[in-house]
DNA sequence: TGGCATAGGTCGTCCCGCGATATATATCGA
DNA sequence: TCGATATATATCGCGGGACGACCTATGCCA
């Protein structure tokens, strides 16, 4: 089960195409809502990592449109993509359940 | 709910301390386990968030021993600490759910 | 005698995150 | 009318952190 590793940025743009090609703004505003707020990506993190992922073959450009006169460049993930964020989905779920347990409050009262 | 955000080796050496102290070495092994693996912390890796940690208040040199003529340098967990890998792990849990909900296979059939 | 596990630590590199900046259009409020 | 904000793209440069290479040292086992 040993994987490849990924960092929170690269994994949550891969989330946001997850379900549907989106474009470049639109893939900063979906991470922000999949993050709760947390996570707003600059452009320098969006283009570094939207790069490395065509590279990487888990994404690929989709189509462009303009609308309002502004250019829209869409990006689809890939089978290989989703695969991977599939894979550091369970990495994270199953690190989060170890978390809870070794926070748990009170580690072992009577049969633990 | 929007908060700090950590980085990956610090959020496991943060795990491994939050059960008991551990010296270098141990948070090595114990992060190793946590992640199930895939985590091996290297020593340039472990004294870098161990700096930063202690210095952050989040963490704290706890004793020494000397083992087999071998030091060992223990680290316990604060209540700062404790409390940063708490919030890290349900935002992890979070974001783990939400990204299970939009990998989903069948996105809409029916209802939804 | 040599290699591995245990145990500590430094140093340098390289990658990545991220802010600053630039360009451009549309909307809205002062 | 002017500035701010949102939408939309993209580049550049700095800094911080991850990580491997390396160093020292002990104890054990083959």
């Amino acid at each position: 089960m040993a994987a490849s590793r990924m960092t929170e940025p690269t994994y949550l743009v891969l989330l946001a195409l997850a379900d549907e090609p989106r474009h470049g703004y639109g893939i900063v505003q979906e991470v922000r809502a999949l993050s709760d707020g947390d996570v707003r990506l600059g452009a320098g993190t969006l283009y570094g990592v939207l790069d490395r992922l065509v590279a990487a073959g888990q994404i690929a450009p989709d189509h462009e449109e303009v609308v309002d006169g502004r250019l829209r460049r869409y990006y689809r993930i890939t089978e290989s993509g989703s695969a991977a964020a599939a894979v550091e989905t369970e990495r994270l779920a199953a690190l989060a359940r170890r978390a809870r347990r070794v926070l748990a409050p009170r580690p072992a009262l009577g049969n633990a």
